[in-house]
RNA sequence: GCCUCUGUAGCUCAGUUGGUAGAGCAGCGGACUGAAAAUCCGCGUGUCGUUGGUUCAAUUCCGACCGGAGGCA
């Protein structure tokens, strides 16, 4: 039987980071994040990460852990943090994975591995290469010869999949057809019990994000950025694509103003929160909770260690 | 007060030589296996300001009225 762990998740600013410190608290245990932006250092306003204060004592991983500079993965992450949470679990705690990065979720609790390639690598450049100079019909065309199944089922304009998917087979020689077949009857990694977060109404949901977006700012994030700048970080940082952060580069770029800036990135947000939505809907095995208007973070822990407890977790 | 322009989707605006209309953005839904806070796909949600007239037929033409912008006094 694979190990057991909690998995809270849900969209934006919908209240994981203190459910998370809260069941660890009540189930000795220790919070691992699943987020691909908090891991890099020096971004702890922007990404919301937890602070000190919020921690509670409670031990968490995963956050601050990578130079914003590097450019991480799905993969590279999961090799980090799988070592970390089976500590967690050779100590005979209760690792708590906390966090808004469905395919990071799915890369750490389902068994499946990736196949080879990465960002950055040489076919990949390649690839990109020739995505610029011959379009993409050529890159298509190829890949419906190894790997037909893949070219039907990818839309043409999703490059970025069509890419990966070439550079599968010239990496491994496998089609990432077959790699993904493979990888599915892996048996799951981890035992989760997933916990969600959810506003019943979206209405409130925004209002939450945008008052969240005010504070950020208030908090500083210009700064942040500007920090960020300030100590070598290529503007072209896999970490600026982080909501928040690549709408206040235009700022100091005065490309644009403060009140723009702040409403696109409420904007981004709550686009962002829906896609979280759209990802985590379809995992069945989420017991959800549901915000009425005000996030009640007692009745909250109430009902998870209902259901925690119903699973069997101690 | 007079003159000109203007009023079409939540927003910005096209358009119909008269046959009840369509783009972008927003919104909603979906996908997602080494960039995932990324990337990609699908869906038009409407008293065409109001009200008369002409017409087989008016969002379109004409009149009046109402709202907005500008100009002349």
């Amino acid at each position: 039987m694979a190990p057991k762990v909690v998995c809270v998740v849900g969209p934006t600013a919908c209240g994981k980071t203190t459910l998370g410190v809260e069941i660890a608290k009540k189930f000795h245990g220790e919070v691992v994040s699943v987020d691909s932006m908090q891991i890099y250092r020096g971004m702890t306003i922007g990404t919301a990460a937890p602070t000190e204060e919020e921690m509670d004592g409670v031990p968490h991983h995963m956050i601050a852990v990578a130079d914003p500079s590097e450019q991480w993965s799905a993969a590279r992450y999961a090799e980090m943090a799988i070592p970390i949470i089976d500590d967690i679990l050779a100590r005979g705690k209760l690792p708590v994975l906390v966090g808004g990065t469905g395919l990071w979720l799915d890369a750490l609790v389902k068994g499946h591995g990736f196949a080879g390639g990465h960002a950055g690598g040489e076919v990949r450049k390649t690839l990109q290469d020739r995505l610029e100079r011959e379009g993409i019909e050529p890159l298509l065309e190829q890949l419906r010869q190894v790997d037909p199944e893949a070219a039907e089922r990818l839309h043409p304009a999703d490059e970025k999949r069509i890419l990966r998917a070439l550079e599968v087979w010239l990496e491994t020689g496998k089609t990432i057809t077959q790699h993904n077949e493979e990888t599915k009857k892996i048996p799951p990694r981890y035992d989760a019990v997933w916990i969600g977060l959810q506003f019943e109404q979206r209405e409130d949901m925004r209002a939450l994000i945008d008052l969240r977006v005010d504070k950020m700012v208030e908090a500083g994030l210009l700064e942040e950025v500007k920090w960020l700048l300030e100590s070598g970080l290529p503007r072209s940082a896999t970490a600026l694509q982080a909501i928040g952060y690549k709408e206040f580069l235009g700022v100091l770029d005065g490309t644009m103003t403060v009140e723009d800036a702040l409403e696109e990135v409420k904007l981004r947000s709550r686009q962002y929160a829906k896609r979280q939505l759209t990802w985590l809907r379809r995992n069945d095995d989420i017991h959800w909770i549901f915000w009425k208007k005000e996030r009640d973070f007692e009745r909250a822990l109430q009902r998870s260690t209902e259901i925690l407890t119903a699973e069997g977790v101690c």
